[in-house]
DNA sequence: CTCCTTGATAGGTCCGACCATTCAACCACT
DNA sequence: AGTGGTTGAATGGTCGGACCTATCAAGGAG
């Protein structure tokens, strides 16, 4: 019975007996601990592995991981593969979801959040005056918006999303122009501190729709295979 | 290597050899056409069974599945289990989405489609004068409506949300009026069906706020656990 | 005709062996 | 002593064969 072996381990990594980055006992020791067979604790570790949980290398050991987005995304991204309108219905959901979830953390928004918000538009700006693209910090933004909104499922499914978005390699988020995006990202953050839902909700709604014009350059290209990293 | 089996089969699915409900050949005889052995075949089958495309049974044989939001929900379940606020965010979640989906579905409203929300609505109709609660009609109007919008994306994301809710055991959508249930599909359904988005957004805003009334009287229910059927 | 038994079928588990990869310790050469 | 290639242990990946258990249908007892 590999369910039990698998709720075995998953309890010992939310109950932090094993954290992130901990490597797992070699898989012939485990099973043995768990007195089952390899065949059976590898199924388990299978898995947990499919789940986001466990990073498994050959030769290199069984790792512990914290699954994000990138995990639940697996499923979506096989379901959805080959899908034609990908991109646009991806972009569409954001649209419909992300000036609610800016509204709601805008009355919601503590004194900390704030700090945040600040930090992350400073950063921001230093990247920009760098003559950088934002990306990374651009997709952090948004996460801290839908954390800012403290609703966990939102969080969950909004790093769902971008991790299909990132598939596509578009240029979703900041487009061709990092100084317009940090404007519109100041305009968002500064409606959610101010604590007004209605102006957050048109500041992500025209930030939406400059994404929207941006993304139809990237026709063409096609989600990662299932089975590449 | 699995991975190759898995996307081998994957693909068999895909493009129409191997539809819904057809049986897979036995793992020893499937092993051998593939020429790999039992053990390797087993792993990929056991990958496509949590992505939703295989049904595996002990004696019963192997049976392709077409995954919905069952599939999807099963990460989820394993991120979100224990979650205290599970059921607030998710209904949280649908007020912020659904109203969008109803009006883009407003927008986009063939004369077929308007003819399959009303024989959605008078089969509620039928079974509201028969007594009975709506339940799994219910989850059909509502999936309904996501198809009308035509984002196949928001579609999935909302199966997945309702299997979670299903999960919770809550008498989410129609309560304990399935009159009341019946009489605010019915508003959605013609608000969609004239072609009116705000109607629509508002219709469903209400539609969720009755149920979110509903849910506090089923605080308690925990998700199932993910190694229950 | 109904119900139980029985046997074949197919998935679940176990064992032991071997292969492939990784990584670190070791050694040779400079 | 430093550098780089070599080697070997550790660890996951695959294999084949055996046996257990659940399922289901065919056949026999009532």
């Amino acid at each position: 019975m590999s369910d039990e072996v698998r709720d075995a381990v998953l309890t010992m990594i939310r109950d932090g007996e094993l954290n992130e980055g901990d490597r797992l006992p070699p898989e012939r020791d485990l099973a043995n601990q768990f007195g089952v067979s390899r065949t059976t604790l590898r199924d388990a570790i299978r898995e947990l592995e499919l789940l986001g949980y466990l990073a498994v290398r050959q030769g290199g050991g069984t790792v512990v991981r914290n699954p994000g987005g990138e995990a639940l995304a697996t499923p979506f991204r096989t379901l959805l593969r080959g899908h034609p309108h990908l991109a646009e219905d991806l972009v569409q959901f954001r649209h419909m979801l992300e000036p609610e979830v800016a509204a709601l953390a805008a009355t919601r928004c503590t004194d900390e959040d704030a700090a945040e918000l600040r930090d992350a538009l400073e950063r921001q700006r230093r990247l920009v005056d760098a003559g950088r693209r934002l990306l990374a910090e651009d997709l952090g933004f948004h996460r801290l918006v839908a954390r800012v909104a403290g609703n966990t499922t939102v969080l969950h499914v909004l790093n769902t999303l971008q991790a299909l978005l990132h598939d596509l390699r578009s240029r979703m988020l900041t487009g061709d122009q990092p100084d317009l995006g940090l404007q519109q990202h100041t305009a968002i953050a500064n409606a959610i501190i101010d604590g007004d839902p209605d102006a957050a909700r048109r500041a992500v709604h025209e930030h939406l729709e400059a994404v929207e014009r941006s993304i139809v350059r990237d026709q063409g290209a096609s989600p990662r295979e299932v089975s590449e990293p």
